[in-house]
DNA sequence: ATTGTCTGCCC
DNA sequence: ATTCTGC
DNA sequence: GCAGAATGGGCAGACAAT
């Protein structure tokens, strides 16, 4: 298949409304594709080159790409810079500055010799943006670069547009791994199954397409499931199970804001567990060794050679795969740090013995998909805690998570004081049932997360003054996408900053964006400004918006109290309402952002103690 | 040798 | 991560 | 209610620039 043919597909498929539409369009490309290069597309089409656990990146992203269509077409960083804010989106920049400059090259054709570019196929696309991943050390950048511009060079305008959207990472069709799911069913499914509706589309046969997506929850690798199913049929893909050393997508959980609607989803008695406030973690053990994936699929085993060790000595020679979450704890105390601490350990490679001193991991197991070849995915969750206790015993870094049976809202709420005083971002609570498998990949109220921030009343809120903001991107081109807030040093009489914004907001909300801020618009920070980042447009202080957020992190690049261990800034911001009677001086001060870091339950230091 | 920029991936 | 929107 | 796409703070590593 031509790589043109597929952008024009792309382009179909990003016009339409419909995701029966998309699902047909999609069948309707995959049904062109050979046997080889149905997996290089279908892993394209969701914006990656290969399935995420091999983790193969380009490497090249907004601002190498920026440079790339200016030297390909002679833009000026300036002319990129005002058409992305108009576009939002580089592709479509990168479309048009083509388109222009195409005048010009076809000028040169009719002199004569130029050839015509030759047409580029998917699979040399796709292997060539895979070369371009694989470039490293010194000058890797220069020459991924030349690598790059060479395949933009042959690109047609539609195709740069989405070979530009591919490398910043944003292919903005509508189209993710469910929707693929249901084209690829109908492509793969014998015609007698497919389903016309009186509208003329196609439905993806449910069973078929609930075959396909437990082989892809299972497996993790969309491409070789749909090459699969392309050549022995979505039948040959029935009995799919867990398999040691590859990745299942991981179980996710709904919001829940309080008790009443937690049960009315799960029943009662429901399971309630800590919800640890550290990274998602999903070991794979044999007799081959170990292997950790994380939330989205990473291999990150090697920088938690502990945990290892942990792993094997508390699973005693069992084979299993157990998810658990890995939580930083003090050395001394064993109590819960703060997530930036295990951040820390997150991909380290250097200096890893000096960081396992400081800060020891514990991990927290909460579910078991397999046992000695057994899958234990479409057994009960208290079959599953119950194996999962059975083979792991106890130990000092490895336990199975705080867990209690909880009836009614009395016993959620006094396990969830329980679970915030000992440090946790709240409760999991989990339906028990016969019908509590294990749900790989899916969402659902099944699993429900409990954070205090959920609630108003419990969330941390702060009144910022925006002093800032950026353009938005996608479907907010045209309007401001985030704005940069600020607290009010009273000491100094200056503003420091402690957030970015960008959601919350509804689109009633960034239309009106600029009647409010566009008066005070200037070209340089404010005088009584301390700021590090460099919006696209600053403002007067003067416009107070209330934000809520989760926790106080300490931050290297906001300003507010910030001394020798940085700024203090607010983790999770969300846009909640303008506080349009408050000035400035009446937002929140850093004094009480300082306060509120300190009073933190995992934050040592001045103020409260614990 | 140090610092700054960029990227990808955790939450 | 959180949140909003179109279907 | 699902699926997708807007958007957040912050970490380490890889390179480039100084």
């Amino acid at each position: 298949m031509d790589f043109r043919a597929l952008a024009e597909r792309m382009e179909a498929v990003e016009a339409t409304p419909s995701r029966l539409e998309m699902a047909e369009l999609l069948a309707q490309t995959l049904v062109r594709a050979s046997a080889e290069e149905t997996p290089p597309i279908a892993y394209m089409l969701l914006g990656g080159l290969a399935p995420e656990f091999e983790g193969l990146e380009v490497g090249l992203a907004e601002n190498r790409v920026r440079e790339l269509i200016r030297t390909r077409t002679g833009a000026s960083q300036t002319q990129v810079d005002e058409r992305m804010a108009e576009d939002g989106d580089l592709g479509l920049v990168a479309e048009h500055l083509w388109a222009e400059s195409e005048g010009g090259q076809r000028a040169l054709d009719a002199f004569g010799d130029t050839e015509p570019d030759p047409e580029l196929a998917v699979r040399d696309v796709h292997g060539r943006l895979a070369e371009i991943g694989r470039i490293e050390g010194q000058g890797s950048q220069e020459k991924k670069k030349r690598h790059a511009l060479r395949l933009l060079d042959q690109a047609t305008p539609v195709e740069a547009r989405y070979l530009v959207r591919f490398l910043v990472g944003q292919l903005r069709l509508g189209v993710a791994d469910q929707t693929l799911l249901d084209g690829a069913a109908i492509a793969y499914a014998p015609d007698e199954a497919v389903d016309v509706g009186d509208d003329g589309m196609a439905r993806p046969p449910t069973e078929l397409r609930e075959t396909m997506e437990r082989a892809y929850n299972l497996t993790s690798d969309i491409g070789d499931v749909l090459g699969t199913a392309r050549e022995h049929g979505i039948e040959s893909l029935t009995g799919v199970e867990v398999t040691p050393g590859m990745p299942v997508r991981p179980m996710l959980a709904e919001r829940g804001k309080d008790a009443d609607e937690i049960f009315a989803n799960v029943g009662s008695p429901a399971l309630a567990e800590y919800k640890y406030d550290g990274l998602r973690i999903q070991a794979h053990v044999t007799s081959d060794g170990v292997e950790l994936f994380s939330r989205r699929l990473e291999d990150v085993t090697d920088p938690y050679p502990d945990v290892v060790d942990q792993l094997e000595q508390a699973l005693d020679g069992t084979a299993a795969v157990v998810e658990g979450e890995a939580v930083p704890v003090d050395p001394e105390t064993g109590e819960i740090q703060p997530f930036q601490e295990i951040a820390k350990r997150r991909g380290r490679k250097h200096d890893l013995e000096a960081a396992i001193q400081e800060v020891p991991i514990h991990l927290y197991a909460f579910d078991c998909l397999w046992v000695d070849g057994e899958d234990l995915t479409r057994e009960p969750l208290t079959e599953r805690r119950q194996r999962l206790e059975a083979i792991l015993g106890e130990h000092e870094l490895v336990d199975v998570s705080s867990a209690e049976h909880v009836r009614d809202a009395t016993e959620l709420d006094r396990f969830f004081e329980d679970a915030m005083a000992d440090g946790c971002e709240g409760l999991m609570v989990k339906k028990l049932g016969d019908d509590s498998h294990y749900q790989a990949g899916a969402r659902g109220y099944r699993w429900i997360k409990y954070k205090a921030d959920y609630h108003a009343d419990l969330a941390d809120s702060l009144d910022l003054v925006v002093v800032g903001a950026w353009h938005g991107k996608g479907r907010r081109a045209g309007w401001y996408g985030t704005l940069l807030g600020a607290a009010w040093d009273e000491t100094e009489d200056r503003f420091k900053t402690v957030c970015k914004v960008g959601t919350g907001f509804t689109d009633e909300d960034l239309e009106q964006l600029d009647e409010l801020l566009d008066p005070l618009t200037r070209g340089e920070p404010a005088r009584q400004l301390d700021v590090d980042l460099e919006p696209d447009v600053y403002f007067e202080p003067e416009v107070v918006a209330e934000i809520h957020g989760a926790d106080l992190t300490r931050s290297p690049v906001h300003t507010a109290a910030r001394d020798d261990e940085g700024g203090i800034a607010l983790r999770f911001p969300r846009f909640v309402r303008w506080r349009s009677a408050k000035g400035p001086r009446d937002a929140t001060t850093v004094d009480e952002v300082r306060s509120m870091y300190y009073d933190q339950p995992t934050v040592d230091g001045p103020g409260a103690e614990g």
